[in-house]
DNA sequence: TTTGTATATCACCAGATGGTTATGTATGCA
DNA sequence: TGCATACATAACCATCTGGTGATATACAAA
């Protein structure tokens, strides 16, 4: 399997059922899949469809447990996000720093 | 103009195009529409497509220049992301705490 | 085995998305 | 006034996305 791209992990917080789920896993640890679901107001394809693109994402691991999948977060590429974004922080910390003075040049 | 939603945020940051034109705008400040679209392959109107969206997700802001437009940086919106991904921030680097202990209940 | 449960995948569909060309609008300049 | 420049929008199109019901697969239990 090859590695999961920046593009993959932006793409894949970008809807609201994907980053529900991320926080949930993130609350309850390893959940089954169907569990996932509780909350989730769609069928059960839907929902598995949505734990592809974050399995693809390389945000959650799986492991089989009798007839259930447990998912289990894996925080890892949110790091490129996260590194993304927080060159970004400065600005609405209000510092004004090397890049801040860049901005606004409103007469 | 209605506030922007969070969603819109993450759904503006998803597209590699749009966030090259945040950085842009970071590196560079005020800058005019046209010259935002240098490196990026496609026709004027996707670009103004593109700065559509972070318009309306409140990302940057506009100002007429004679018979430019400058797009301004307008970080705010991105402390939302932030606010969500931070709680992420302390998995990948490998601390342990309430909500660390949680995972990986692996046998 | 057969049956039930948990999950993934298939085939399909409607709407969103990103791209295009053509055109409209605002501004500056000859 | 007329024309060029800078940008936004309109109209349209192909592809992607997220949804669905039907079906396949894996495991447990009867």
């Amino acid at each position: 399997m090859t590695a999961a791209t920046t593009q993959q992990v932006f793409r894949a917080i970008a809807d609201p059922a994907r980053r529900s789920i991320l926080d949930r896993l993130a609350r309850e640890g390893a959940t089954a899949a169907l569990e996932l679901g509780a909350g989730f107001h769609g069928s059960q394809p839907a929902l598995s469809k949505h734990l592809r693109v974050l399995r693809e994402a390389g945000l959650v691991r799986t492991r089989r447990d009798g007839r259930r999948v447990l998912y289990t977060l894996r925080p890892g590429p949110l790091a490129d996000v996260e590194r993304w974004i927080s060159l970004y922080r400065q600005f609405w910390e209000g510092r004004l720093d090397a890049l801040a003075r860049h901005l606004d040049e409103t007469p």
